[in-house]
DNA sequence: GTCAGTGCAAACTTTTTGCAACTAC
DNA sequence: GTAGTTGCAAAAAGTTTGCACTGAC
C-alpha cells in the first residue's frame, strides 16, 4: 500500500506549486517519515524517527515550519491532548474517535460508521465542516478494574 | 440564579471535605471567580479576572492547583484548542459542540440534542465515558463570504 | 501546633522568532 | 542572482516545581 505515499507526495507538490513553496528535501522527508506514523506523535518523536528511520537530519524549526504547510494542506490533523500537540496523518485514514481516560492518560481510538454519519449530516447553517475530532473522556477497562480491585482491598481491610 | 453558584459551592466544599483538602478563601474565590465567566478562558485571563473583578489576588501557581481539584471534582471541563489549555465551567451547563474557523481562529458553540443523545449512546464497551468534547473544524460564514469576495476581486482583475 | 496550601521565583517544556548560511528556482 | 528555507540559538509562552512562609484545622 506505498501508493498512499506516493498520493500524497502528489498532493504535497502540488499544494506546493499552487502556493509558490519550494520543492526541498526537508519537506518530502517529513512528509514521507509522517506516513510511516501510525497513530498519534508529537514534534520530538517526529523528530527522534526522521534520525533514526529516515535518517535525515531537520531541525526542529523546520518541522514546526513544515506541519503548517501539512495542515494547511490537509495531509496532516492536528490533535490537542495533554501538554503537547499531537499530530496524526490524514489522508486515506478511516475517520475515528478518540477515547481518553483520565486516570492513565492513554488514548485509543474506536470507529463507529453511524456516529460517524451522525456527525457530518450535522446541519451547521452557513459553517463549511472541514473535518472534526470526538473526544470522549472517562475510565478505560483496565483503571476501571483496578479501581475495583482497589475498593475490594480496603473493604476487606476495613472488615479486620 | 444565583444559586448555580451556591450549588457548586456546596459540591466544592463536599469535594474538598471528603479528599481531606483544606478550605481555604482562595479556592473559593476561583471557583466564583470561573462561575461568572461565560464560555472559555485560559489562565491568564482567569488571572486578570481574579484581579480585577473579584479584587482577589492569587498566584498562578494556585490557579493551577486549585484548577487540577475543580477538574477532579468535575465542576470544571478543560479543552484543548490553540496552544494554550481553555477551561469552561461544567455544571449545570449545557453540553454544546464546538465549531472552530480554521481561517479566522474564532470558536463558537453550538447544541444539537439529537447528535447529544447519538454520542452519549454510543456503546463504548468496558469504557465508562464521563463526558465528551466534539470539535468540527472548516470555515466560518463570515470567513467563507471573505474568501468569496476575494476571489471575485481577482477574478475581475483578470478580466481587465 | 502541625502540615496542607500559598506566593514567589526559578526551572522546565514546548513553540516561535531572528539571523546568517544555504539552495531551489 | 535572489528570495524562500533551513539550522541554530535565543526568546517567548505556558506550566511545573522547590522552598520559605502562612493559616486552616
Amino acid at each position: 500500500m506505498d501508493n498512499v505515499k506516493d498520493r500524497v507526495k502528489q498532493i504535497f507538490t502540488e499544494y506546493l506549486r499552487i502556493n509558490k513553496h519550494r520543492k526541498t528535501p526537508e519537506r518530502f522527508a517529513i512528509l514521507d517519515a509522517i506516513y510511516s506514523i501510525d497513530g498519534h506523535f508529537d514534534i520530538e518523536t517526529l523528530y527522534g524517527i526522521m534520525l533514526k528511520k529516515e535518517n535525515f537530519r531537520v531541525s526542529r524549526a523546520t518541522l514546526y515550519n513544515t506541519i503548517v504547510l501539512l495542515l494547511d494542506a490537509k495531509l496532516l490533523i492536528k490533535h490537542a491532548f495533554g501538554n503537547t500537540a499531537q499530530y496524526e496523518k490524514s489522508f486515506n485514514i478511516e475517520t475515528h474517535h478518540h477515547l481518553i481516560c483520565t486516570t492513565c492518560g492513554r488514548v485509543s481510538e474506536f470507529q463507529d460508521e453511524e456516529l460517524q454519519r451522525d456527525i457530518t449530516n450535522v446541519d451547521l447553517k452557513k459553517f463549511q465542516m472541514s473535518h472534526y475530532s470526538l473526544y470522549i473522556y472517562g475510565t478505560c477497562g483496565r483503571c476501571a478494574a483496578a479501581a475495583r480491585r482497589k475498593r475490594k482491598q480496603i473493604q476487606e481491610k476495613e472488615k479486620k
